[in-house]
DNA sequence: GCACAGTACCTGGCATAGCATAATACTCGA
DNA sequence: TCGAGTATTATGCTATGCCAGGTACTGTGC
């Protein structure tokens, strides 16, 4: 899989699995592993990130089968961010069809 | 629109445009500007690297327009990259639907 | 008791690719 | 002759995904 085509998509899709319910790290790397490789590294940083920008608000919760778990919970920014993130996306998508879509065969 | 959307896959519409027709370079900045924002200095590199990468071939034509065009022929290994490329940009597409598909309303 | 696997989080450094900016150079019309 | 349009190229910046490694807690098997 091309990792470049990941390049702020995966931002998009933190914010809208976030957005349905409250995830913490390690579950969310398994959740999005179930449709597309994705490594930790990838995706601690992501959430660092727009936890810093507002986007979420996190909160500890101890765990008896390991290490304290931090959850992350969307914040109101947060969900018109990933409204906004998710109409660009839709549009880029739109434009590369116009572009390269009837090679479709 | 988020500029990180378009890694790679600017790659894959340059292979597919010189796939259908042979470009010079300003032609084919016109040509995807018709459809989505691009800078001359993100596409002569994107070309320069499939040239050394043996996707495409060059010529070139004087022009009575301007100094001489030089133009990308894809090659037979250019189009089996594109098919390939092609390939994954579907695949890649229908993972994200997966994830974040359901905001559709 | 201890090694190990599973769970959970975090960081530093690297590679890639898009972008802004600028330089070069040719043609043509005012 | 000056500027606009055409056409190519190079440099340095930035954002983001990935690899590799480190820390630490829990439970299981030897």
């Amino acid at each position: 899989m091309n990792a470049q085509f990941k390049k702020g998509v995966l931002e998009l899709c933190v914010l809208t699995l976030i957005g349905r319910k409250d995830y913490y790290g390690y579950e969310l790397v398994e959740e999005i592993s179930k449709v597309l490789e994705i490594s930790e590294g990838t995706l601690y940083p992501i959430l660092r990130r727009l936890t810093e920008e507002k986007y979420f608000e996190t909160y500890l919760q101890e765990s008896s089968e390991g290490p304290p778990r931090k959850y992350y919970r969307i914040t109101k920014l947060g969900k018109e961010f990933q409204k906004e993130q998710f109409k660009q996306w839709m549009e880029f998508n739109q434009q590369i069809e116009v572009l390269i879509g009837r090679e479709i065969k």
